[in-house]
DNA sequence: GACATACTTTAGAACTATTATAAACTAGGA
DNA sequence: TCCTAGTTTATAATAGTTCTAAAGTATGTC
């Protein structure tokens, strides 16, 4: 994904392409494969791979306004370091979960599939059905 | 469970049965169903039925020792309330989660079965798989 | 029952992830 | 260039949880 691609990315979903947001969008969309991280990690990576300066506020900002435009997914897991992780991959899909790292791997939607389910409770709805598979060494 | 029984589960898991860790387990494990519950609905709950006095601290003290001793599960879950959900439902089991109302319900471990599973990343091994099944109004 | 001692509770401070504030800065249109 | 709404920033505030160390208590021994 080039500059350009950045630029329109960002524009299309209303959002500013300010010289931290297009660092940021850089950083987590130039890639092939998942990223899994937080903000820490990716505070750190960021001052390691540019000059820019990034504000904590700026990071958390961001990555909400992305969530928001569907550029990035948060994973509701509640690991034993008690961050939130963001997910490049904003497909539905599960993941494999190793506590001992607090490492998160992607499972494909169809690597997983269903025998038999519930239902839903009386006047609810299922929205989504994720699974963690947690892992021992 | 009477009394006496509470008493053995307290002693016969090393815990020493003080007011509070005995007024705790009443309150969590003479019920019929699961029992999902935050700390601060709990403290709330012990404040409305019993007249002895919990500090905070004395909350997550025991509700770990009782995790500790296997009589209390943690929900790896990050609701939208960053607060960690303990589940009196000790054996393997998934849940439905209302984002809404931040309430967790029970799902039987055989109401859910697999078609289909990835095997574990190389050196790993699977520990146990957790499903959550998002639900909306 | 009194005593000793390790375990437990407690109030409050500390810690940590995240969000709010409000002042300075900036992208983009007129 | 100028204006303005949108953005970044440093810092304070918030909130869930853990830590501290002093006071209290359960239990074994006499
Ligand atoms: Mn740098
Ligand atoms: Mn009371
Ligand atoms: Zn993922
Ligand atoms: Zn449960």
């Amino acid at each position: 994904m080039k500059k350009t691609s950045i630029l329109n990315k960002l524009r299309s979903s209303g959002l500013r392409p300010t010289k931290q947001r297009v660092e940021i969008a850089k950083f987590l969309f130039n890639r092939d494969k998942t990223f899994h991280f937080t903000v820490e990690s990716l505070g750190k990576h960021l001052a390691k791979k540019t000059t820019t300066k990034f504000a904590l506020a700026t990071i958390y900002n961001t990555l909400h306004a992305f969530k928001k435009a569907g550029h990035l997914n948060e994973v509701h897991l509640r690991g034993k370091n008690n961050t939130t992780y963001f997910d490049t991959n904003i497909s539905n899909h599960h993941h494999f979960y190793d506590s001992e790292t607090s490492e998160l791997i992607d499972i494909n939607d169809n690597e997983i599939t269903f025998d038999k389910l519930p239902k839903a409770p009386n006047g609810k709805t299922i929205k989504n059905l994720e699974v963690i598979i947690n892992l021992k060494n």
